[in-house]
DNA sequence: TTAAACTTTCAATAATTACTGAAAATAAAA
DNA sequence: TTTTATTTTCAGTAATTATTGAAAGTTTAA
């Protein structure tokens, strides 16, 4: 395969992925590029690359610098803005948890918690106390592994976790 | 709070959670409301309290029989067809785990070892597959650690996990 | 200053995804 | 059988989400 087929069919297939985890499918692409590219792109590299509008590289590059996965680069002599990836994916996994984590799971905690308020003592209410303190407990493991995983260094947290795992 | 109210609320909240993670928010309603419904529900049932229609009452519910957490219920001197969701929270969670890691996980890990057959090595083509080869790494982690919680057991999977990481 | 280079915003529109409802298919009862 | 209850399918439509492109805003340099 070539090169450049092959850069293609990454930014694709990293963008179907996207979609599926609920991202936007073009904030992925553009991502996916710059981590691809050995130089600082420019809005009109991106626009040219992709086949968008400037508009649409404009939010989809401040979106991304917003989640703390890509920069501004400035290029000497150049009056515009170029844009970069962290190359190391492992930052990149764990500032993508961070931000999920915060945006998404701990919201969804304290309205379990709240809702936990419910002034009813019949069976039915205890029922679903029961299931809301369980969505908790397994949501808070789910937290709590992200947030050592956030902390963790790669090499590190895979043997630890495989040596606890074993028997 | 009355409970009615609380559960409505439970519904919607775990409706858009699953939106923001690329699952169709009927799809989680649906099995909110089986997931905090004391007995076992209709299509009709479910029909009349979120207010949809019955093919897509239908289709939902199916796509969540395929997901492994719903069941079909059979009520005695009823014709018609009852589902209920298992109230096992951890075997939820490791059920949707195993799931999208076989449907979205897995298939992203092949397409990149199959990108890495460039068959080039200028320093630019080096640096791509450099990049293809660090997220598969991180990609591989991930993939282990769901692998293992999917086998173990919650408390012991928390307990271990911390003891492990801490220090 | 003013003009040019560049970035941001956002209303209009396109693309995608989800939902409805009625007809077709299937299954159980008469 | 035939009738009736129930489920499934899917073309048409609605709702949501993403994108464009041009105007407004900002920054730099002449």
């Amino acid at each position: 395969m070539k090169l450049d087929e092959a850069k293609l069919k990454y930014i694709h297939t990293w963008g179907s992925l996207a979609t599926s985890w609920g991202i936007n499918k073009t904030m992925a692409q553009v991502h996916a590029l710059l981590l691809v590219s050995t130089k600082p792109l420019s809005a009109e590299d991106i626009m040219e690359t992709l086949q968008i509008s400037r508009g649409n590289v404009n939010m989809n590059v401040r979106a991304l610098i917003d989640w703390g996965i890509v920069n501004k680069e400035f290029v000497v002599g150049e009056r515009k803005e170029f844009f970069i990836a962290d190359k190391d994916i492992w930052e990149l996994f764990k500032q993508i948890t961070k931000e999920r984590k915060k945006r998404e799971i701990e919201p969804v905690l304290k309205v379990l918690e709240e809702l936990q308020q419910v002034d009813d003592n019949s069976d039915e209410a205890q029922q679903f106390k029961q299931v809301l303190g369980d969505l908790s407990k397994v949501t808070n493991t789910v937290n709590n592994i992200l947030d050592k995983a956030i902390k963790a260094d790669e090499h590190w947290l895979l043997s630890n976790f495989t040596k606890a795992i074993k028997k």
